[in-house]
DNA sequence: AGTTAAAATGAGAATTATTCTCTTTTGAGA
DNA sequence: TCTCAAAAGAGAATAATTCTCATTTTAACT
């Protein structure tokens, strides 16, 4: 993901393009995983080390309302993000704060089919996410330092 | 559920019986759904207006660690706690905090099923939760204050 | 290229939820 | 009843996030 691509991801988004939102979203395409404000603040001052604090968390609310990053919904009192907008879940790491995703079509569907036999009375639904919580045995535990 | 109940769940999970936790699970019963901590200090203020802050935390965590109720995932900076322990869903309201339980023994068997059939290598599942985002339609909305 | 208005940024203060510290009190078993 | 570890209370401390407002910048329009 270049700058150029970026540039464009913001256009499309109807966002004005500055240094500091191209900084961030490039963050997030380097970044491994569902960063948080401060995961994106560190990163990103390595090479513009005077964007502001501030300026990086209204940058992620305007990315969260145009639909660019979302947010991660987590136990703990930091918020995390996420730069995937296609349909996936999570998998929550209980014994640590790693989150990974999770993809796969034919468990969307299994949920969508599902959700078309059962309605919610009077809900419209926009998105499903499956939390998936429990732990990865030793071993595999070392690869995954998502925090 | 009266007083006796109460005592006894917190024996049952080995928590010495305070009147301070008492007040704080009777709080979980009675307000609807979901609560904050801020949520169970003003309602148990009511009847122990001395019960300090410190302590609702503390009692919170110590209700998590023993499973007597559950952090609830959320994209706001505030906790939110759930007393329900069996395995249930949550519908969030994109227009709003409220958000809802979701009880239906044939999505639990659903996904369990297709875990069972989809592995994922290294890990071990322990609960699984899965997240309706949406909204109501007007009409029923007014039914759900939930927040 | 120059002008302009609206939007974005920066710096630091302010706020909010939560946690910590430390002293006092209390529950529950001996 | 006694004892002591655990729990509670008060308020300070911390951490993440938001706010304020003066300054700068972007992008559309000459």
């Amino acid at each position: 993901m270049n700058a150029e691509e970026i540039r464009s991801r913001l256009k499309e988004k109807g966002l004005k393009v500055t240094p500091q939102r191209i900084a961030i979203l490039e963050a997030f395409y380097n970044l491994n995983n569902h960063p948080t404000a401060d995961n994106i603040i560190e990163y990103i001052r390595k090479n513009h080390p005077n964007i502001s604090t501030a300026t990086v968390y209204k940058v992620l609310d305007a990315f969260v309302s145009c639909g660019l990053v979302s947010r991660v919904k987590t136990e703990r009192d930091v918020m995390r993000y996420d730069a995937i907008t296609e349909t996936h879940h999570h998998i929550y790491c209980s014994d640590s704060d790693c989150i990974e995703d999770y993809t796969d079509q034919e468990l969307n569907q299994l949920l969508m089919e599902y959700f078309e036999r059962k309605q919610i009375p009077d809900f419209t639904i926009e998105d499903l996410k499956l939390q998936i919580i429990g732990r990865f045995r030793r071993g595999k535990e070392a690869l995954n330092t998502d925090r």
